[in-house]
DNA sequence: CTTGAAGCTCAAGCAGCTTGAGGGTTTATG
DNA sequence: CATAAACCCTCAAGCTGCTTGAGCTTCAAG
């Protein structure tokens, strides 16, 4: 049996945040020692590694409880599974063009002050003015 | 003289967002009728919008807070502006990157569940097992 | 048996708003 | 001039996904 910490320790996910997915219901209520401190089994170690997976690929709280539902039931389809992972594709490309033209807007900005001081500066000028941007980027 | 309503109406900014920018010190406290109501003159519908596109920017409450502490002293290099704005790039360029291994990653989770069922799901198993990325993305 | 590391709970804080309750003001219309 | 709709006010709490802190208990090593 795992302690908090050597589960800390194992997924590289803080112990804090590991009572926080208890709380949030994505970890069920942990067994607990005479001294009712958490006690983790290897189980317990590999759903917190698919939690920490689907985290860093920006998957909500909502959605990661929704696929470890999905996972308890083998025999049912898996089309939403596959519907949760996709919601998420498009999110993260919809995200990546935002900043696509964030990113532009910025180059051109920060390109384009030749001036030494606040009274010409580009980068204040073009805030104060959206007339200036190329393009849309909101 | 314009009501919050009508400046909310000419800047995009929604009424209680335009009154948290007040408190939050990005617009100084607005004039008031007889009947306590905000009244705003246009130079301060053109800082609310230099306040937006700085948002839409992705700048932050406190950088828009220097920058705008920054505009009011036209005589002073423009160094810092110049910074705010390339930090921000920075910052940008490193979201767009870890965005894009994501993407990449949730391609190839999504492309290669064949399955129909949860039981067989690649979905599932590849973010049980973080093994089966081609690269790291966190 | 003591001590220090690690654990516990509960509450509050972070950003950047949004939402809601419970009011008061303005203005167009009859 | 009265009334009603539309608008405004303040203050407090809620949202996501944690993090931090206070004040206390348990565990393991020496």
């Amino acid at each position: 049996m795992l302690t908090i910490g050597d589960l800390s320790k194992a997924t590289g996910v803080k112990v804090p945040t590991i009572r926080y997915y208890e709380q949030m219901g994505l970890l069920s209520h942990a067994e607990r020692s005479e001294g009712n401190q958490r006690r983790y089994s290897s189980g317990e170690r590999d759903r917190l590694t698919f939690i920490r997976h689907a985290r860093d690929l920006g998957l909500t709280i909502d959605a990661i409880r929704e696929l470890i539902e999905l996972s308890q039931h083998p025999e049912r389809p898996c089309h939403d599974a596959d519907r949760i992972a996709a919601e998420q594709l498009s999110t993260v490309r919809r995200k990546i063009e935002r900043l696509q033209k964030l990113e532009a807007e910025l180059v051109r900005i920060t390109s384009h002050c030749h001036s030494d001081q606040i009274r010409d500066c580009y980068v204040i000028r073009a805030l104060a003015n959206h007339d200036l941007c190329q393009d849309e980027h909101d």
